[in-house]
DNA sequence: CTAAACCCCGTACCATGCTACGAAGTCAAG
DNA sequence: CTTGACTTCGTAGCATGGTACGGGGTTTAG
């Protein structure tokens, strides 16, 4: 296999061609070696490496996470990758069943819609539900640290 | 029920105070009356439609998707709502079974790892795996528009 | 030889969803 | 009356994950 180039290792991995000078430039791809006219030469390691970055997004890793998990491809310990794993895979079990949730909440919005067309949609009530207890002033948790919705 | 203070809207929705002045700067939540101080006032049905945001979020609609939601409640019809919906609902199924897959993949990473202790981590051959066609130049797709891995 | 398509680099920009800052006014407990 | 927690505003900044731009060199099909 002759190494390949940038937008042929992009292709096969399907990203951008600006995505693999993005990840070489966090330290994702390592540098790699160069034809004599200066272009950058993809050998089966790196895009190896590159297929191996977007499973792992594709797992829900992060790229900080994704650096991580590198880490020990060049030799450390597997213990902080079993650790990350871990806890990457209650992560995707919380997931799953908030998904659940969605899932048959949407289908029942759906299905209400459908039997109830020209009524107002019950989408909103559906949502809507129980109320939260209002707390007032005086020695609130000020919420200071609030987690992105969509990943951990 | 009288009207909820910033802080106190805030904290019953488990946000932010300046997200709320975000919110509404977009345009998701109404501007609020106020007080003769000049403080804004969130009644019941900004509350309401506070938490409705924040569970079609969790529903994993994006702030211009809930926009969009909104627009019905106050008088458009339902048809794009159910669009909306529909399409989220896909979305939805199609998560479920990446997490699925996600799932299993760590769980067999995890146990392998455990089994073979003190061997080198199989976590990455377990993502390598099979390898994509490389192909060449003249032709390519040249991927313009690149999805976001987390949202569609 | 020319033109298209590829490559380099550094830097700037984008979208999303907040979060913080500073200056200033308000309000309630002690 | 002071103090501290609340409020207002506009604007700026952050984190993530890219994407684009401009100015330049290279390569290959025709």
């Amino acid at each position: 296999m002759k190494p390949a180039t940038a937008s042929a290792a992009a292709a096969a991995a399907q990203v951008n061609v600006e995505t693999l000078r993005y990840y070489e430039r966090l330290g994702l791809l390592p540098r790699p070696p160069r034809a004599s006219n200066g272009y950058r030469l993809y050998d089966d390691s790196a895009l190896r490496r590159l297929r191996f970055i977007r499973r792992a997004q594709a797992l829900g890793f992060s790229l900080a996470e994704v650096k991580e998990l590198l880490r020990q491809e060049d030799g450390l310990d597997c213990g902080a990758t079993q650790t990350l794993t871990r806890a990457k895979l209650e992560h995707v079990e919380r997931q799953l069943a908030d998904l659940r949730k969605m899932r048959s909440r949407l289908k029942e919005t759906l299905a209400a819609c459908a039997s109830d067309s020209q009524a107002r949609c019950p989408l909103i009530d559906a949502l809507l539900e129980p109320a939260v207890p209002t707390r007032l002033r005086h020695g609130l948790p000020r919420r200071r640290p609030s987690a992105s919705i969509t990943s951990a």
